[in-house]
DNA sequence: AAGGAATTGCAACAATGTAACATATTCATT
DNA sequence: AATGAATATGTTACATTGTTGCAATTCCTT
């Protein structure tokens, strides 16, 4: 861990959102620091590999982890309305499926489960996309 | 369904891995079409709406459905050496993870369960990317 | 201090996706 | 058949996201 991916920790820890890659660029300039693309991608990917941070690929961007650890199952909600992203914990489920694709002679390396929706409070008010 | 939808879905299913959108504009181009992205990815769209072709957002590619219908539903073995990708037929696992979603009041549209790792013959071969 | 590995800075570029508007096509209705 | 609405496609230009390659730096070990 070095200073530089720390900030970008930070940046990803601070957001309620998802954060894009260009977007933790912007907050870090904001901050001062001059830190360019390829710089903010080699953090991410060094933070993806601690499992302190999970790229959602659906959104193209990034989110902080609730608990850390070096796993990289992950269950997600990902609300299309808000763009909010709520991880619950790995379970049973994503054992499941790595047995399974272990039935085929496929060895995962990480199960995602991920479902796309409205979350509660999108859901409540109105204005469904129809 | 259109001509135009047609050739690019014919496209997807006679690649036997995924193909980006861009791909797809090099097939129907040396097919004597002239055809540019945004078209491409309004066909897409379509065809994904019609849960005849799946988007795999890990890959930013697309790949023809199995068992065509328009559930949005999927579960898919993604290997990272090859790039295949295989579908296995949705199953309870995906329901079970509706109802848990629907307990925190989120209204899932669409549940994606997906393992990335190595296939069989990949794992098979030595050359693991440690 | 010298060597080597890992990290960061930087410039240029590649790949993917979209907005806006023009043009055609279809199809029901007159 | 002519009109007009709705849908689909063509085209230009651009926005966003991600990568390659190399130089400069830092840090740790010898």
């Amino acid at each position: 861990m070095t200073p530089l991916r720390r900030k970008v920790l930070e940046a990803v820890w601070q957001s309620h959102e998802p954060l894009g890659a260009y977007d933790i660029c912007e907050v870090l300039v904001a901050h001062g620091d001059s830190v360019l693309p390829p710089t903010v991608y080699r953090a991410l990917d060094f933070l993806e590999g601690q499992g302190i941070v999970h790229r959602i690929p659906s959104l193209t961007a990034y989110i902080g982890c609730n608990q850390p650890g070096s796993h990289h199952d992950g269950r997600y909600l990902i609300c299309s309305d808000c763009g909010l992203v709520a991880e619950l914990p790995a379970d049973d489920l994503l054992v499941r499926f790595t047995d399974e694709a272990a039935g085929f002679h496929f060895v995962a390396r990480s199960v995602r489960l991920e479902a796309v929706g409205r979350c509660a409070s999108c859901a409540g008010q109105e204005g469904g996309a129809s």
